[in-house]
DNA sequence: AGGGTATAGTTGTAGATGCAACCATGAGAG
DNA sequence: CTCTCATGGTTGCATCTACAACTATACCCT
């Protein structure tokens, strides 16, 4: 037991603004997306990634990782997702365990009906406050972050 | 209604980055916490809010402000504190609506025995991943962001 | 004073989430 | 072959959280 590394005046600053920023973040993203489109952020990831992937779809588990959501977690959204008729689970011929998941017609519209909206989110609440050469530090910073959060890049898979 | 103005490849790479450090970093903060201390990091967070204040003492309302926190949330959290005897309700003399919360001995102790943890935590999740300039970015950047999502500066009181 | 409105805090209730238990299928060892 | 163990996915249950309703008190205006 060594004693403590405390942080220094420098840290403490950018450790609490940091924290404030992962604290406010969420809200602020889920509160656009569920006022405009009816859904939540997670929904919306979950969604956008399937739009991306081949045929539009995915393994359950494969999206669990992209999305880091459990299992179950996953499991009750795409229920729900699937009640509006935004997504469609079917068998996997290869490993009959498993299922994958397809963004429907009307998935996709929706996703192409969102992303403006949560475009411009994001843009008034980062990219319109950050110089260029901010955005290059939180891109470098993030990427560093990630080495200790995400070191399989599980939620990389397919942008590296 | 003008045409979206989409990310550009720095942005959205960025962008992508960011998100997933949002998504991670909650939970990994709450792992260590829950593991080592039995605590969340919001009630870390009210706790060690409520250590620096005059008298270890706040009125519920203005925790819940600094905390960003609901009041029925926090009011629950509170009972929870309550039980485990770390802080103590009391009526405000002041303002007969309104209550204060103190943090007790033994919710003093918690607090330093959960600090050099978590502090340990951020260590290697953040600062022995950047160079002092990235630190000294981080805490530009996060300003600026702050700017949007917390105009008020709610969540700094005492800190600015 | 008296009435209307706003604020502090708690509680009812419904939806979300994690953990653990569960079922089904697959993979490897003998 | 079949036994054992690992994996994919769903569901039960406990907990957490938000929103809305409610109580009590304060403030304001006449």
């Amino acid at each position: 037991m060594t004693d403590t590394r405390w942080l220094d005046d420098d840290e403490q600053r950018a450790w609490l603004r940091t924290a404030a920023v992962l604290e406010l973040m969420p809200g602020a993203l889920d509160a656009q997306l569920s006022r405009d489109q009816d859904l939540t952020h997670f929904e919306y990831f979950a969604l956008a990634s399937l739009s991306e992937a081949p045929e539009r779809t995915l393994r359950i588990t494969e999206l669990a990782t992209m999305t880091n959501a459990t299992l179950p977690r996953l499991s009750r959204v795409l229920t729900g997702l699937e009640k509006t008729a935004l997504v469609e689970r079917s068998a996997c011929a290869e490993d009959r365990r498993a299922k994958n998941v397809t963004l429907t017609e009307a998935g996709w519209a929706k996703v192409v009906a969102a992303a403006p909206g949560h475009v411009e989110n994001v843009r008034q609440l980062v990219f319109d406050r950050l110089s260029d050469e901010q955005v290059e530090q939180l891109s470098a910073i993030t990427e560093a972050l990630l080495g200790e959060l995400d070191p399989q890049g599980r939620m990389f898979a397919s942008s590296r």
